[in-house]
RNA sequence: GGCGGGGUAGCCAAGUGGUAAGGCCGGGCUCUGCAAAAGCCCCAUGCGACGGUUCGAUUCCGUCCCCCGCCUCCA
């Protein structure tokens, strides 16, 4: 039985994964969802992937995943959004939430289990209740104007999941104007009191018309559909202090019970050196390199390709090697297809190929894994090259689409299906044919020059003519 | 200042106390009417710098240099 390690922020190390039950098979995953106040940009989407990978991954090795991811639609940004938009909140996150799930999809993330909404009644709700429970243990206090933080100095093992001493903390920047009456500077909000800007957004709660703070929402909405102790919770290093160590803050003040038992974070996405982020203007969404010409696979291999905890530079230079990389592994694809045939019986593939999942076992090794792939990839193709002793076998070809069936169900990057071929094509394709059989070379490159011009490209092969789209 | 991640060929990147995976680019060849695609082969005496330990270090230890991130609502 494989067993699956992982980094731990918490404690640094290496850890197996195991479920919370004896027996048990299935772990809880709590991912840290996007703010709709924009389109997300492929930075955001490169935690999503990784997370889509461990998933995958855990799956493949026998475990049922049930993933939660929140979307944050009420926070400062959205409120002020909807402020300058001159619309209702509900009405401007709505076409970035269906953007969100477009994207998602056009990267090939698995579906999750739910996606809850911060500004669901429910989770409201229950966001109340928690900021009560906290209240009552005395781990939180309400101030003037209404709102309510949480009381840091009552929760000695804040800064753990950081390793952080808030004495050797720097102040930052920013000096919120209605934080003025907090106890202590690190105190955070667990409710925000209404005031004019918030406009027609607020909720009624025993402190008053008022929003939660983006820190309670993730906790509500996690322990709400996960339980108090939740297994594997991620999201972007940037997280970790203060969100996650917040959301421990209060979980554990609240239920009394550890939040979560594996953290794992990962590294940012970079562009020419610097963290892409909306607020440097230095980034892209999907959208944009949808409209430039790549596809969402070509985008999910380039940002599955780097280890999670690594720092990844996006160029267009990397995508166009996602792109070749990709280009080889289908016409591999196609070649195993072609020499496996009809044949139904599987010759078991050799066991290096199972390397493959022993390298994603060790932390999501995933260039260790890739290099598999691709050593299998050579060593195959040579064997098709040559005839009689030594070349791969009908039965063998089948083993070896049957092991690339299960890498196709953790790294998802499988070819697109394949476009319909107009019948003008198809016309044009068969008197291409005609023109070949009867060496009529000039006439087959005048019909090539014509299915050019229609957005298609031909190419001649040993099997024939093969069209794909422009 | 505190904490964390990193410096491996033109680019991306794995890895190990015993002589550097893999991908992209580049070069060669094969296939081929041409073109394109694809396949195979080649491509780091070298792993930020300097010391030390060792039979042997890129890998361990020490010192130093450089890059990036977090430090209160950024994945």
């Amino acid at each position: 039985m494989a067993s699956v390690h992982i980094l731990n922020t918490l404690s640094r190390s290496l850890e197996e994964i195991t479920p919370q039950e004896r027996e048990g098979k299935t772990l809880s995953l709590y991912t840290c969802g996007p703010t709709v106040y924009a389109y997300a940009h492929i930075g955001n989407f490169r935690a999503y992937v990784f997370e889509d990978l461990l998933q995958r991954h855990l799956q493949e090795r026998g475990f049922l995943v049930r993933r939660v991811m929140n979307l944050t639609d009420v926070d400062d940004k959205t409120i002020r959004g909807a402020h300058a938009a001159g619309i209702a909140l509900a009405d401007y996150t709505k076409p970035f939430k269906e953007a969100f799930f477009e994207d998602f999809r056009t990267l090939r993330l698995q579906e999750a289990e739910a996606y809850p909404c911060a500004t669901a009644p429910d989770q409201i709700a229950r966001m109340i209740a928690m900021i009560g429970t906290l209240l009552e243990k005395g781990h939180a206090y309400q101030v003037e104007d209404g709102s309510v933080y949480f009381r840091i100095a009552s929760f000695p093992n804040y800064g753990r999941l950081a390793h952080v001493d808030l004495e050797n903390q720097r102040p930052g920047q920013r000096v919120a104007s209605d934080e003025y009456d907090k106890e202590a500077v690190a105190d955070f909000a667990l409710w925000k009191s209404w005031v004019a800007e918030d406009g027609s957004v607020g909720w009624e709660s025993p402190w008053g018309k008022g929003r939660p703070g983006w820190h309670i929402e993730c906790s509500a909405m996690a322990t709400g559909l996960l339980g108090e102790t939740i297994d594997i919770h991620c999201g972007g290093v940037d997280n970790i202090f203060p969100h996650h160590e917040a959301e421990i803050a209060q979980c554990e003040c609240a239920g009394g019970k550890p939040f979560v038992r594996y953290w794992m974070h990962c590294a940012h996405l970079m562009v020419e050196g610097s963290k892409m982020a909306k607020s440097s203007g230095n980034f892209f969404t999907l959208r944009d390199l949808l409209e430039k010409g790549w596809t969402g696979r070509e985008v999910r291999y380039a940002l599955i390709s780097v280890h999670y905890r690594g720092a990844l530079n996006f160029t267009f230079d990397g995508l166009a090697a996602a792109r070749t990389a990709l280009g080889r592994l289908d016409a591999w694809r196609e070649r195993l297809i072609e020499t496996a045939g009809l044949e139904n019986t599987a010759e078991s593939t050799d066991p290096s190929t199972e390397g493959f999942f022993a390298a994603l076992d060790d932390d999501l090794n995933i260039s260790s894994a890739l290099g598999v792939l691709f050593e299998t990839l050579r060593e195959s193709n040579r064997r098709m090259d040559q005839t009689g002793e030594g070349a791969l076998t009908p039965s063998q070809a089948r083993g070896l689409l049957n092991w690339l069936a299960r890498v196709d169900g953790v790294l998802a990057l499988e070819p697109d299906a394949v476009a319909i071929i107009p019948s003008e094509v198809e016309e044009l394709v068969a008197a291409r044919a005609a023109a070949r059989n009867a060496k009529e070379w000039q006439k087959s490159d005048e019909i090539r020059d014509q299915i050019t011009g229609l957005g298609w490209t031909v190419k001649d092969t040993k099997e024939g003519q093969k069209i794909i789209k422009a």
